[in-house]
DNA sequence: ATTGTTATTGACCACCCTGGTCGACAGCGT
DNA sequence: ACGCTGTCGACCAGGGTGGTCAATAACAAT
């Protein structure tokens, strides 16, 4: 592993890419080891000089993989916006920007607590679990509720905007398959992502509340 | 395969759910015909004599889905209820009555146009296809546009209510993960979400429409 | 009882892929 | 010339693959 970090960036990300992108794709068991050196054009046996079997690796991931989502995307979260919707509009452009640089990490994040049938250490599991507080956190600390209707119960509100939000980057993400990615222009998806967004303020926000944008 | 078809329904049924079971869980290559055996409780020989190979086994379970979507589930939406939300809400009714007759063939259907990277015949593409079609039409056709506020972009509010029906039915499926299904009584989910359906028809809809009934 | 037909099994096949090892060797500083 | 570190890929035993087939069981017809 010490191996492994000194390696010139470029090499590590190579390798890095290659096993993530494995892992996310096929959960850890049925992951090959054969296919991440041929991906990352190295040999088969640097991968297990580097790290010193299959699982390892996958448990170096994991923690890098941790690391990198609270430094990009969670520290970057400001959390004095008090509005609720407002600061989901912020999340989703902080994540697609941390998604930007380094997609195969949240790939790899989506699926590896539900294809790591065995026992992580436990402190991967406290990392884990502490990034699942800090994202819920996030999203519900510090809200403003008086900006919501008062005939609609909140908590309901905030899942109701929260599956909206998933809804869309889920179709969008439908709609956008098989194109590259570095191609696209998004700033049409963002204006589009904006327009659902005023309409659930319109729909869960009493009338009045908020700053009315008319374009 | 028609030596599979007459067997007597319950071995059927067996072969019919292990193999649904195993192509759901694994896509198709990585599908294993001995696990399907196994499951079904007959020797090897016997799946390749019903069906002369794990293609057409495949392609015999496609089929099967489709047509039991279209039967027990598309066929028996009320196309003359008009309120969208309604129409959703009885949509999610049959749906999970179908669910019900039989899990698999809807856990099989999601992932079997990801999974099959080779062609499938065109039959049963066309099957496919028109299934998507009357899916849609389902949802869409002859609708009351009229009960929808007129500051919001009715195509938009259609996506935001399937968005958040969806995002509860994955949220319910989630909370409910590794419970025995048979053992758990839906009554207050189906509550928890007409709630939902409720909040919905306040945000969504003109004041005054529908039918409020307070409980 | 005999024959023929059909249903059923699981050992077996050749093949492929697995995670991991190890001897060979290259590059480089000394 | 020597030793050290990095690098490779052929190779290993083990296990899983879809599919076959000789053996037999079950049953029907004669």
């Amino acid at each position: 592993m010490e191996k492994f970090k000194g390696l010139d960036e470029e090499k590590q990300q190579k390798i890095l890419d290659a096993a993530l992108m494995e892992f996310a794709e096929h959960g850890y068991e049925k992951a090959s080891t054969n296919r991440i050196v041929k991906e990352a054009g190295i040999g088969k046996g640097m991968l297990f000089y580097y790290f010193k079997s299959k699982r390892d690796l996958y448990e170096f991931l994991a923690e890098y993989s941790l690391d990198f989502v609270v430094e990009k995307y969670f520290s970057r979260i400001d959390l004095t916006e008090t509005d609720f919707i407002e600061r989901l509009k912020h999340t989703s452009q902080v994540k697609f920007q941390a998604q930007t640089e380094n997609k195969n990490v949240f790939n790899f994040l989506g699926t590896f607590m539900l294809t790591a049938d065995f026992d992580l250490p436990s402190h991967i599991q406290q990392k884990y679990e502490e990034m699942r507080k800090t994202g819920n956190a996030m999203v519900y600390d510090n809200v403003d509720l008086s900006l919501f209707r008062e005939d609609v119960d909140v908590q309901k509100a905030f899942k109701l905007i929260r599956w909206s939000i998933e809804g869309y980057q889920n179709e969008l993400l439908q709609r956008l398959q098989g194109q590259n990615m570095a191609s696209i222009d998004f700033d049409p998806y963002w204006e589009e992502f904006y327009e659902y967004l005023e309409i659930l303020k319109k729909s869960f926000y009493k009338k009045g509340s908020g700053s009315n944008d008319y374009s």
